[in-house]
DNA sequence: CTCGGCCTTCAACATATGTTGAAGTCAAGC
DNA sequence: GCTTGACTTCAACATATGTTGAAGGCCGAG
């Protein structure tokens, strides 16, 4: 019978499929984004979902989301993560995004409309 | 008659202003984001708003724009900005952030709809 | 006229996000 | 067995975004 391996791809391999250097692979190892086994050689094998992660967030980086808040948010994902686990995920970047810039909609909106331009109470962290 | 003085603020006065500390400031003109003229001994003086722009451009930050990008976007504002000239910079940068946010959710949304998700193994054998 | 406070510049430090290079290990092919 | 290439760690470097501290200038109050 087949027994399926979780952790199949080295970091050249994640590095190609997520379309990053092996040295952001390693970064991003040491930082929560991605999770690694080790071969007795102590090389790095990851699961199929690392290449995902990496490419997550890096769009979630664009928004502004630091890898910190990234690892963070990926801290729900079980080992294998299935569809409704990204579904969550998602959710929760999206919410984090339109939040940030419900928060400059907002801020840019209340400066816009006051009288005194720029003469704003300080509301810049709502 | 009263002579309006534009460029009256010191780099302390900016810094309580906008809430960021006088460093802060003093980066901001170096990159861009605030000008100031000098005074014959050579100190900073600002306009009414350099304050503003800094708080945009705190704001503008959490949104995932660089401070290259956010100067980018202020060198349109003309000196003392009316508020056309800044309805025009936050309907640059909200409509950067939604593309963003856009970004973010369209990956986020192929990945999640994908029939392999994220190149998921092939489970169909179990 | 001195003192305190805010200003100046410049360099060093700090954190986040990576990249590069040196030196060494390991497995596969010739 | 030796070579080759991808892996390992670790340190140094690079860029972005600031902060801190030293050394000094300018001005208003006492």
């Amino acid at each position: 019978m087949t027994v399926t391996q979780t952790h199949t791809r080295t970091v050249g391999d994640v590095a190609a499929e997520a379309g990053v250097a092996p040295s952001a692979v390693r970064f991003y190892e040491q930082h929560g984004i991605v999770r690694a086994e080790r071969t007795r050689s102590d090389q790095r094998r990851f699961d199929e979902s690392a290449a995902c992660r990496i490419r997550v967030a890096k769009v979630a980086q664009r928004v502004g989301l630091t890898v910190r808040e990234i690892a963070d948010v990926f801290a729900g994902l079980p080992a294998d993560p299935q569809p409704d686990d990204w579904g969550r995920v998602a959710d929760h970047l999206i919410a984090e995004a339109e939040a940030r810039t419900a928060a400059l909609k907002s801020y840019l909106a209340d400066m816009c409309s006051g009288a005194r331009l720029c003469e704003l109470p300080d509301r810049a962290g709502r």
